[in-house]
DNA sequence: CCCTTTGGTTCCATTAAGTGAAACTTAGTC
DNA sequence: GACTAAGTTTCACTTAATGGAACCAAAGGG
């Protein structure tokens, strides 16, 4: 998807060699690699090999395929405990989760995409990683669309820009005029819904983590089923969930959170 | 800790920036990397530049720290999918945690450390990340143990080469002979203990998870306390432990699980 | 208030490293 | 056994990394 541009150097073309297996969510072969990426043949295959070395990538040899290796989820354990919202939010989904027995999904906004960083699923235990680390769509989804309501103007322009609209249910907002609506709509309501625009049958009210100095930290989410729940029925919870967005977002601030970009 | 060698080529020694950022556990200033490293200035902040503009570091303008980003825990997502033991295992442990009703491992190697892919705790929820990806010594683990007591010789006197030898309590294996015996002990006997060597209290047996062709790809282990349970309590469990072992290397291979190095 | 120190950033000639076309080596195929 | 596709290595070329030193800014101290 994202060809993120043009990369500073070597470092970046790297990990732009990295982000290509793990995209592809699966084992892969040097040809496949090979098809995907402008490299010349033999650069993509020192790249490999680099980053094999590493333990960034793992190789089989029996079947030729690179994988990501194991040095990411160590490095991402250090990255989610400093640097994501999860730690500080914990106790405060924990709280609602309980309260409102809804599943409660804990989002960041990266490179104008979602990535959800924690969840709580009040029926079943959780399973872990499952949620924490994927990413959707900013545009039609409840803790998306918060966050970008309340993400300065330039900021809201060049993540639309990366959004490529795809139209998920006949209910998703698939033009950037529409979503634009939309926000407004959500900056002055205070908190956002998704109203099955991602997924049939999915529902939920999302509401956006913002520092003191106004800036947009991250998103607290309920999600429900409409079998289970209607828009109204969560949006009477929509104080409480705001509440924990608040809270989350003080104890940030106290705690000294690093500010997204 | 480890200097990770000689590196290779330029996005090796990127690459060991960002491990030492990750091992600081904390937003840390360039000065202080500065001093750790061996690299001049200039270099070492072109890397931080870098990675930063890669988004795998993010940068705090007001303190002037740098920490892990949050495209690590994006990529960290595919890594733990594609790559650990954990999406194959996960309903073995929910077997296993259910029957026994104790808390439940599955760790891997990397580079001489154990590294927690997942985890069951009996009576609270998991607390996420909490464990996955976590990492830990080998020679005084439950799993650390049952995993170099199958690698074949090579293996482990690398990773006894790496290992510190800290003692963490008095019943720590603080010298490679020690760790050697206890090895041999565990490879007749078939599965290992932990006997507070790591954590006063803390007890576990574990069972080394091995494929068909003989390598060792993880272990798990049931832990407990010495309040709760003896040794003995837990070797009588031992037996459905190795199942689970067992079961989940037998999916491993019909998967095409890459063997770990 | 100026001078010094510390921490961080930029410059630029030097040098090392990445690059990629092409040659080569397997491992399959027909 | 010749042919093809996939993967690996080579090597002259080119670009990018290097790092000493200069520079800047803010904090501290006389």
């Amino acid at each position: 998807m994202a060809q993120e541009g043009t990369s500073d150097g070597t470092v970046g073309k790297a990990l732009d060699v990295l982000d290509m297996v793990a995209q592809a969510n699966r084992p892969v072969r040097f040809a496949e690699l090979l098809a995907q990426h402008t490299f010349p043949k033999a650069t993509l295959y020192r790249f490999l090999q680099t980053l094999t070395n590493q333990g960034m990538l793992r190789y089989d040899d029996e079947r030729g395929t690179y994988a990501l290796g194991v040095r990411l989820v160590r490095l991402a354990h250090s990255a989610w405990a400093q640097s994501s919202l999860a730690p500080i939010a914990r106790r405060h989904l924990d709280a609602l989760s309980a309260e409102t027995n809804h599943t409660i999904h804990l989002a960041q906004m990266d490179h104008g995409q979602v990535l959800y960083v924690d969840k709580r699923n009040a029926a079943q235990p959780v399973e872990m990683y499952s949620s924490a680390g994927k990413v959707g769509p900013a545009y039609c989804t409840g803790v998306g669309k918060a966050m970008l309501a309340f993400m300065p103007e330039a900021a809201v322009r060049a993540a639309i820009e990366r959004q490529s609209f795809h139209r998920f249910t006949d209910k998703t907002l698939n033009s950037a005029p529409r979503l634009m609506d939309e926000l407004h709509l959500i900056k002055s309501r205070g908190y956002a819904f998704d109203n099955e625009e991602h997924e049939p049958g999915i529902i939920c009210c999302a509401a956006p983590i913002i520092s003191g100095s106004g800036r947009v930290l991250g998103a607290v989410s309920m999600t429900s089923t409409t079998s289970r729940s209607t828009l109204d029925e969560l949006g009477k919870l929509a104080p409480r969930l705001k509440e924990t967005a608040a809270r989350i977002a003080a104890e940030a601030e106290s705690w000294g959170f690093p500010e997204q970009i």
